[in-house]
DNA sequence: TTAATTAGAGACATCAAGAGTCTTTAATAT
DNA sequence: ATATTAAAGACTCTTGATGTCTCTAATTAA
């Protein structure tokens, strides 16, 4: 069990784009060279995260993608689900009632994700960017 | 990303035996009916959990599995890192230094082990007594 | 209006891991 | 000896991840 690599460049493109200024376009080609990635793959990616409202694209020349205006305060668990989808990492087809095992797994998997979703980008963005500059 | 059946098959498993009486041994035919599964398939899982430590299995006529004397107090953790193995769930290949996303993720990551380290069988198989006696 | 640029959709190929079966071997009890 | 049981390994099958390629639609710039 392991987090997809897709998950992984989608993190790094949505930090990326958070860093940069509002409004501004990012080609998928700018963001696949930076992360040394076929630009049609990742262009996938990110229709996945544009349909889940976290970003925004433009077609055309000069288009491209930004962070979504309206969806704010962006956290990591928002990216995760966007790539992964939303079912749990453990998930019994059976479903006996008062199940004590999925009871367990499903608290510690609610104790990861309210940490993942507590973690917003802007923050790691601003960090980033703090790290560039000292 | 999902945990893998196996996971959860071996923790059915290593419930029941908690809950069998100290020394007994089960055979893998009894743990592979109550869980209508393949008694060969299921063999594997039992070998990953038996190089583990976490059960003492003795071969020949009347022989079959029993919880590990020594080890006591098994968590969950220790039935999932015997099957999925300890691998991070986040495994960026590259590593850079001071790297801000896989601290997040690692991070959370921890919090979801450490849920599942304080679980311990014992635990649940007395509940699950409880329940049946209820 | 035309050409260049860019996102999006979808078919297709490839690969790795999970899931499960089958067979053979080794150890133990009766 | 024979029956029983765990262990090991070869093998198949399916599924999902990881990509690539091509075609279409929208937008800009000339
Ligand atoms: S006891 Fe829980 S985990 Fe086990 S089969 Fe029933 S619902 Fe699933
Ligand atoms: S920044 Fe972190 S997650 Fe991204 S490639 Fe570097 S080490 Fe991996």
């Amino acid at each position: 069990m392991k987090y997809s690599n897709a998950t992984n460049y989608a993190l790094h493109t949505m930090v990326y784009l958070t860093t940069q200024q509002r409004e501004k376009l990012v080609g998928v080609q700018e963001l696949a060279d930076m992360q040394r990635l076929s630009p049609t793959y990742l262009s996938k990616i990110l229709t996945k995260l544009a349909k889940a409202g976290l970003i925004e694209s433009t077609p055309g020349a000069k288009g491209g993608y930004k962070i979504s205006r309206t969806k704010q305060d962006i956290s990591f668990l928002d990216v995760i689900h966007a790539i992964e989808g939303e079912t749990s990492l453990f998930d019994c087809t059976i479903h006996h009632e008062g199940c004590l095992i999925e009871n367990v797994m499903r608290e510690a998997e609610e104790n990861m994700k309210s940490e993942l979703q507590s973690k917003l980008l802007v923050d790691i963005a601003k960090e980033a960017e703090m790290n560039q500059k000292s």
